[in-house]
DNA sequence: CACACCAGAC
């Protein structure tokens, strides 16, 4: 018990310091003559002791030239504060150093950069620069350069390249050429800089080609990555699990199942299926090309797991099996791990998409339990859960306790308004967003023009959508087109939909039809005769099955068989729309005309409960929303 | 054996 509070305490120290939980409890901080290690924790008085035992060495202050093993010593304390995020100490003992070398200068800048103080580094190795007597060398270039990415300062970089290029250590120094690669990597729009010194770099070793690869996943750019990956390959570099990895990722990101197949091939083949971080980006990307079938494969065949792994299959089911992501995470916590900030935000979400609100709360309840209510990601799928369950009073209060939004936060309060028909309070909210200094994105208008459709508020939805253009200077896209001509075929106005679906710069796919169509149907309007023309692909079965129905409903039934077999042709199967009721603590999901199977009963009972409710409701005074 | 570069999840 009291070692566990302990560790707590410990890892919120690390936490605020912003480092990772790893090596807190004592580390290494030097070796003596004779071998022996002193090991330091901040729950004993060591460190302190030697810190003080530094400062009454005989001269320490005065001489010029302290002897070696106090420079060292000193040097490896700096570093063992860092490393347990004791950010002033360490500056405290670095001040009292009388002339601190290069390598104490280095192990700030790197100390800082490691604890996410970049601007800190930043300045210490200017300090460093106007100060000190040694030259720096290529450990303090490649920490420096580390920082710079840190701060996203491509101007900070330069400096840096400048300055390590006068000195001799680009292309003198795998390090530092592979630091420079990285800022330049991280720190530019595009990666033309980084491949110039990648192309430079005399001997590239894994570390290199990973940057690259890491640099074009990271703009989504998952073929150009590939394509590195199998240069690398080509040239027979040396191979390390990193570059496998992110490799694996960019499959993810361009969702393709059969390059992942491949690398998770070569993965077997080299032996890199031992590597835990490995196994969990192949269980991310067949999970993210719906191959969660493989995905499970892969985890029941991994002999070691880590919270990671449990988290990503859990992710992973959240939205397509959301029962059997709640059945993973129950099953996560019987075999010892410990659910984070991430397992909650995806069971969260897979409770939404169960619509169970009791199942919702209960997760909320844990939430609050381990004091993790105010997470950003778990609160903004709150918002989402509670709106998708019918507790839009929820969603509310939840985004209006937060202590800070982003642009999700915005966004999933704004389609929560949206899905429940508060058209002007999301209107509202995006107005509350704008004046805040945020600038809305495509998602965003997205939802305003969808919350605008619901609502009927059609010119309010069409203003916005003109400010894209006109104030934000962004070109539509193609969903936005179908949120406009579904905003205008749901508020009645057939003709201006029509006429924006022949002027707009796309061909019109299936969701600009299927909005149009369904806008039709519900307004009973019949079928315009141009459809008849349209160039649908054989995918989307639903514009099939609207355009039927649409054509029996207007008695015209040659057509209507016509569509049929283009269904049929298509080998595509409408998937029928459920609905779904939460009766005590059950969910129940059943189709329209859904009468069969002793389970349905509960349903019915509650149904006949709420038909009830809304006639006494109706007899008192209209309803309302 | 004082200081350095790269990977995975919502």
């Amino acid at each position: 018990m009291k070692d566990s509070q302990k560790r707590l305490e410990i890892e919120e120290d690390v936490w605020s310091a912003g480092r990772k939980k790893t090596n807190f409890n004592s580390h290494e901080i030097g070796h003596y003559g004779d071998g022996k290690i002193a090991r330091m924790s901040r729950h004993n008085q060591i460190p302190l002791l030697i810190h003080s035992t530094l400062k009454w060495t005989k001269n320490y202050k005065t001489q010029s030239n302290p002897p070696p093993l106090q420079q060292k010593l000193s040097t490896n304390l700096i570093k063992a504060y860092f490393d347990n995020g004791l950010l002033k100490q360490a500056r405290q003992l670095f001040d009292e150093m009388p002339n601190p070398d290069v390598v104490a200068w280095t192990a700030m800048v790197s100390g800082y950069t490691a604890c996410g103080h970049y601007n800190s580094a930043w300045m210490m190795f200017n300090d460093m620069m106007r100060e000190s007597l040694d030259r720096p060398n290529a450990f303090t270039f490649s920490s420096v350069l580390k920082a710079c990415k840190g701060m996203k300062s491509f101007s900070c970089g330069a400096v840096g390249h400048g300055l390590a290029f006068k000195h001799g250590f680009v292309g003198g120094s795998i390090y530092v050429d592979n630091a420079l690669l990285d800022m330049y990597a991280s720190c530019c729009e595009s990666m033309e800089r980084a491949l110039l010194v990648f192309e430079h770099i005399p001997v590239k070793n894994q570390v290199s080609w990973t940057i690259l690869i890491t640099g074009f996943t990271h703009r989504d750019d998952g073929l150009a990555a590939l394509q590195v990956f199998r240069r690398m390959f080509m040239e027979e570099s040396e191979q390390s699990p990193y570059s496998f990895s992110i490799a694996i990722r960019a499959c993810a990101g361009i969702g393709s199942h059969i390059y992942g197949k491949q690398i998770h091939a070569l993965v077997v083949k080299l032996g890199f299926d031992l590597n835990i971080p490995v196994m969990n980006s192949i269980l991310d990307m067949y999970s993210k090309c719906n191959s969660l079938y493989e995905a499970q494969e892969c985890f029941n065949e991994m002999n070691e797991k880590d919270d990671i792994t449990w988290n990503t299959l859990i992710a992973g089911y959240a939205k397509p099996d959301p029962m059997k992501s709640l059945h993973l995470f129950l099953q996560m916590e019987l075999q010892g791990c410990t659910p984070d900030c991430f397992t909650y935000s995806s069971v969260i979400t897979a409770s939404a998409n169960l619509s169970a609100l009791t199942c919702g709360q209960q997760i909320h309840g844990r939430i609050f339990k381990n004091g993790l209510e105010q997470n950003l990601p778990i609160s903004n799928s709150l918002i989402d859960m509670y709106a998708k369950s019918g507790s839009i009073q929820d969603s509310r209060r939840i985004f209006s306790e937060m202590c800070s939004h982003d642009m999700v936060s915005w966004t999933s309060m704004m389609v929560a308004f949206g899905s429940h028909g508060y058209g002007t309070e999301a209107v509202e909210l995006l107005n509350q967003m704008v004046n805040s200094g945020i600038k809305p994105d495509t998602i965003v208008f997205m939802a305003i023009l969808s919350a605008c459709s619901h609502a009927g508020l059609v010119d309010q939805g069409l203003s916005y959508f003109k400010l894209m253009t006109t104030k934000y200077k962004t070109s539509p896209s193609q969903e936005i087109y179908a949120c406009v001509i579904d905003l205008l075929a749901r508020g009645g106005r057939f003709e201006d939909a029509y006429d924006m679906i022949c002027s707009m710069p796309f061909k019109p796919d299936e969701s600009v039809w299927a909005a149009f169509l369904g806008a039709c149907k519900a307004h009973g309007q019949p079928v315009v005769t141009a459809c008849q023309e349209l160039d649908l692909k054989p995918k989307g079965s639903g514009i099939y099955v609207t355009l039927a129905n649409m054509y029996a409903a207007e008695g015209k039934w040659d057509d209507r068989a016509k569509m049929r077999t283009l269904v049929d042709e298509a080998g595509v199967k409408k998937v029928a729309g459920t609905s779904w009721l939460e009766v005590h603590d059950q969910v129940y999901s059943f189709v329209a005309g859904d009468g069969c199977g002793s389970q349905i009963e509960p349903v019915y009972q509650a149904l006949r409960v709420l038909g009830r409710h809304m006639v006494e409701q109706t007899n008192v005074t209209q309803v309302g929303i």
